[in-house]
DNA sequence: TTCCAGGCCCATG
DNA sequence: CATGGGCATGGA
């Protein structure tokens, strides 16, 4: 039996698959041994590979719904043309991994994950959102592809107890996570009203949820609500904003960056920040100024890789 | 062993 | 308003 699998033809500005799923936006997607990967986009099975660089193919799941996902609809060229034109830093991020896209998630397991996130290495966050899922989440058959399990729901992990979330690895985090799972599934907190707010509104109403400040607010704004403009400033961002816009001076205060970030990257600041975070995390540009090219070498997502800012 | 990680809460000046 | 300590866990 020939079965026929979903092809989506890339043209135009770059998509990279691996890059996108690998860039610390997302923790659920598990590579494959032919190089694909295998997920879930909400509870929908999903599998998905980048045979060459203009074609994806949908192993598992329909186009339409990875376009979506994917957010393959960005006009990036445009985009891209309202970043600071004078901004070599920026300009050199973005050239070492143009096919990185910022994908529509799933408001809930967003939000919940990047709860999780705080104070945590990207591994650590992949490991704690597969043990939730595997232990609260609904199973998800995949014929051919690995288990998998939907993110559990608010009610949920509310009745779960934030002891065993707690067992999952959470550390401190299993009391924000709890909290937050009661307050929405007892009616307390109106998680689908934060899509009809302005972006100053919504973040100001994430905040109001137990551990969620302003970096958690701002990635689950840009990852899980189509803000654009979402700016989350972790410890590699901030590192990259001193290191481009302020020669590396550690004593300027955190708040001078944040109001420098709002003014300088424009409406879609938050892409800017994701090709910032990826590359300084990735390309080793920040690393010590010397010897930096011996242990560079591991992981360029394309293949060029020239790097330091 | 020490240090650090896609931070946040809360108590002080 | 801004700053500092504390917080759980695990990997480098």
């Amino acid at each position: 039996m020939s079965r026929t699998h979903d092809r989506i033809a890339l043209t135009g500005w770059p998509f990279d698959l691996a890059a996108t799923l690998n860039s610390g936006q997302v923790f659920h997607w598990h590579r494959l041994e032919d190089g694909g990967f295998a997920g879930l986009i909400g509870s929908t099975p999903v599998g998905l590979s980048q045979p060459s660089p203009d074609l994806l193919l949908c192993t598992r799941g329909t186009a339409s719904l990875v376009r979506h996902y994917l957010a393959l609809d960005h006009d990036l060229p445009a985009l891209a043309a309202t970043f600071p034109a004078d901004d070599e830093g920026l300009r050199r991020a973005v050239a070492w991994c143009p096919g990185l896209r910022i994908l529509r998630q799933p408001p809930w397991e967003c939000l919940a994950t990047f709860i999780t996130s705080s104070l945590k290495q990207v591994p650590h966050i992949r490991q704690i959102s597969l043990t939730l899922r595997q232990r609260f989440g609904a199973p998800v058959s995949h014929p051919g592809l690995p288990d998998q399990w939907a993110y559990p729901s608010p009610a949920v992990l509310a009745s779960a107890g934030e002891n065993a979330l707690r067992a999952c690895g959470l550390g401190y985090r299993a009391a924000f996570l709890h909290r937050t799972a009661r307050d929405i599934a007892e009616g307390r907190f109106d998680l689908s009203a934060v899509a009809a707010l302005p972006d100053d509104e919504a973040r100001a109403a994430l905040c109001m949820l137990h551990g969620v400040g302003e970096k958690i607010a701002n990635c689950a704004l840009l990852f899980g609500w189509e803000r654009a403009a979402a700016f989350p400033i972790d410890v590699w961002v901030e590192r990259v904003l001193r290191c481009l816009y302020f020669g590396n001076d550690p004593a300027i205060p955190a708040k001078t960056l944040r109001r420098f970030a709002a003014a300088h990257f424009g409406p879609s600041a938050g892409y800017a920040q994701q090709f910032l975070f990826h590359h300084a995390r990735l390309s080793g540009a920040l690393n010590l100024p010397e010897e930096s090219a011996e242990r560079s070498a591991g992981l360029p997502p394309s293949a060029k890789r020239k790097s330091s800012f």
